[in-house]
DNA sequence: GCCAACGTTGGC
DNA sequence: GCCAACGTTGGC
């Protein structure tokens, strides 16, 4: 099992939006960058754990836990001319985009990127490395534990 | 609104 | 295949 870290902005879809969708469940549409979409189709398996990170915002941080709840599948916007993340070139028969499904475990407190930035035992998360613009990021397993029992003060 | 950093595009 | 120009991300 992989731990993740997924940034949503909160305008878009924030945590409590995840928590009033059907099912706590989102499909995470709207990723347009090769490397994201490949981790998503090749490396998440349903189970894998996810922090949802609100990014763009007021407030950026660690807003909740989430769970994968699907394989990569394609991603219906690419394919609606109505929708901000059409792309006119990928055909249906050859999706370029995929999607999970992202189902909600908790909120938690926020935990701010500036709380993350001055954790010594976070200095070499992906998601904070100097020019990182992926809005999807593995967490190593001992900075996920660090996070849920240090900074959320879950239960292990 | 600024701007650093990085990804994508497209001419050659 | 190179690389300059342009677009996007995202914190501040």
């Amino acid at each position: 099992m992989r731990y993740w870290l997924m940034k949503s902005e909160p305008d878009d879809c924030s945590i409590d939006d995840l928590a009033a969708m059907p099912n706590q469940t989102v499909a995470w549409y709207g990723v347009r960058n090769y490397q994201a979409r490949n981790l998503m189709r090749d490396q998440m398996k349903v189970g894998d754990l996810a922090f949802f990170y609100h990014s763009s915002c007021p407030e950026p941080g660690i807003a909740g836990i989430a769970r994968i709840a699907s394989d990569a599948y394609p991603d219906a916007t690419q394919f609606d001319p109505q929708s901000r993340f059409h792309d006119p070139r990928s055909r249906p028969e050859e999706p370029r985009w995929l999607n999970v499904d992202v189902q909600l475990v908790q909120k938690t407190r926020l935990v701010s990127l500036a709380e993350l930035r001055a954790a010594p035992e976070l200095a070499n998360m992906r998601v904070l490395a100097r020019g990182n613009r992926l809005s999807i990021t593995p967490v190593d397993p001992a900075e996920w534990a660090f996070i849920t029992r240090e900074l959320m003060h879950l239960p292990a």
